[in-house]
RNA sequence: GGCUGGGUGGCAGAGUGGUUAUGCAGCGGACUGCAAAUCCGUGUACGCCGGUUCGAUUCCGACCCCAGCCUCCA
């Protein structure tokens, strides 16, 4: 049984889709202005993680992940650069869609764009409108109204009054209330707009995901995910005009992952200390980045650190060598793993446990043979699957080149090295074999001697 | 200040009212020309102080410390 925390219960508990067997789940995604750095990254690894399990599960999911393509920093960014708001997002949706792709994410299955989604965000308004929970400012902005919800605070844990008290937002002449945030921006000179009762203008940002995530998966779904620091206002606002809106309850679990750091600090674009997906990847193969975020809880703060990333590459070397003279593909899988790694799987998803079962699994292939072997290395690949590793051949994995542009050695000159060390070994003069052998260590070569003959990886 | 979450062995990171997490590193052994890989053995860690209990790292309370949110942020 499948147990999920979640925040607005703090708390876990049984999972139960609306509809037997399938499930809807809505997460946050980017706003395109810029490249994907590792704490998006997290994000979507995460989610995805989610929906491959539910599915491996057997539940349909219905996966609905957004893009913000229209908000105040792309059209900053995009009159930075003197280019086009669309030319802007088309560039970044092209290139987080790169990114996902290396890191083994799956796609979504609906991906809504907020500015495809105008007419049904400003139906929602309307209704909010017309419901008493929004009104019209002095300024031609509409927001909301925050104390026509009377739940309003219950995901955060916040209440009202102290949320005003702590309020560091400047006093908008216009709003009846410090809290109330804006549904619609009435449109300045020179920025896109669309036509609404209001006038001229642009949606916010927190209505964007009511009136997507309504739109694709209905009044009430499964599960709504995203970063920590979306719960509060975010998350928070997008209750309170999904509730109002449509009168039905919205989401039945929030899940929320935890940050990505950097020396303990929260890696954000607004401190500068953040590393893109791409730098990563310069220096590190996807599937190590994908190692490395699963091996702590989703919840968990993971701090990025070369250190770390060393680790992970050691953790799926080791699996990746076990793999190496099993043939999984013999093998059929063992249900005993399957209920362990399930277990830790529907214990809220607890990806570190589900991992230790996999390195469970390596140890008994590397003591075993025959066919127990390829038992085990069956169902280690297929739980790898699971979580989006193991799945290259172990060949592929140990000689991969470490970066894109290193000036590595090609394989070919590795075999021949090989060769002539084997050589030497024959005339039983040590002294050439080995430093052939240093000579390859420099260059990030190991070579191992078997019975069969020498292989070699990568450090 | 308020609200959340957390403090586990050398590092990373799960978990549990009394029994091995796991990976890396270390140490001893086997294997090897020597290595590497692998296997076997090896670590009595749970912020501090009280309380509950036969027994607490695990439950309760106080305290200290850390991070996040309270302003855009995954």
């Amino acid at each position: 049984m499948l147990q999920i925390y979640n925040s607005i219960t703090r708390g876990k508990s049984a999972f139960e889709p609306l509809t037997p067997g399938k499930v809807r789940m809505y997460v946050c995604g980017m706003t395109v202005y810029d490249y994907c750095h590792l704490g998006h990254a997290r994000v979507m690894l995460v989610f995805d993680m989610v929906a491959r399990y539910l599915r491996y599960s057997g539940y349909e999911v219905d996966y609905v992940r957004n893009i913000t393509d229209i908000d105040d920093k792309i059209i900053q960014r995009a009159n930075e650069n003197g280019e086009s708001i669309g030319e802007l997002t088309a560039r970044f949706i092209d290139a987080m869609h790169e990114d996902n792709a290396a890191l083994g994410i799956e796609a979504p299955d609906h991906e809504p764009r907020a500015t495809e989604y105008i007419p049904a965000i400003i139906k929602m308004i309307e209704d909010l409108v017309e419901g008493g929970h929004a009104y019209v400012g002095d300024n031609h902005d509409v927001y909301f109204d925050i104390t026509s919800f009377k739940d309003y605070g219950r995901l955060s844990g916040k209440h009202l009054d102290e949320l005003r008290a702590g309020a560091r937002v400047e006093v908008q002449e216009s709003k009846q209330d410090p809290l109330d945030f804006v549904l619609w921006k009435a449109a300045k000179p020179d920025e896109p707009s669309w036509d609404s009762p209001w006038g001229k203008g642009r949606p916010g940002w927190h209505i964007e995901c009511s009136a997507m995530s309504t739109a694709c998966l209905g009044d009430t779904f499964d599960i709504h995910g995203g970063g920590m620091d979306l719960q509060f206002p975010h998350h928070e606002n997008e209750i309170a005009q999904s509730v109002c809106a449509t009168g039905q309850p919205f989401v039945n679990v929030w899940m929320h992952n935890g940050f990505v750091r950097v020396d303990d600090e929260k890696m954000s674009k607004s401190l500068g200390n953040f590393f893109t997906v791409r730098e990563v990847l310069q220096r590190y193969r996807p599937e190590i980045v994908r190692f490395f975020i699963l091996a702590s809880h989703y919840r968990s703060p993971l701090n990025y650190s070369d250190e770390n990333l060393e680790h992970a590459k050691a953790s799926l070397t080791r699996l990746y060598t076990s793999l190496r003279n099993a043939d999984p593909a013999q093998g059929s899988v063992i249900d005993s793993y399957v209920e362990r790694f399930r277990a830790a799987m529907d214990d809220d998803f607890n990806t570190p446990e589900a991992l230790s079962v996999l390195f469970d699994l390596a140890t008994r292939i590397n003591r075993a043979s025959g066919s127990e072997q390829a038992d085990l290395a069956a169902t280690l690949k297929e739980l790898g699957a699971v979580l989006g590793i193991c799945q290259d051949e172990p060949e592929a994995f140990l000689q991969g080149t470490p970066t894109q542009s290193d000036a590595a050695l090609d394989s070919a000159t590795i075999e021949q090295l090989i060769e002539q060390r084997a050589e030497a070994r024959k005339r039983k003069d040590f002294a050439e074999s080995d430093r052939i052998r240093d000579e390859l260590a420099a260059q990030g070569v190991v070579l191992e001697d078997t019975a069969e003959g020498t292989i070699w990886r990568r450090a």
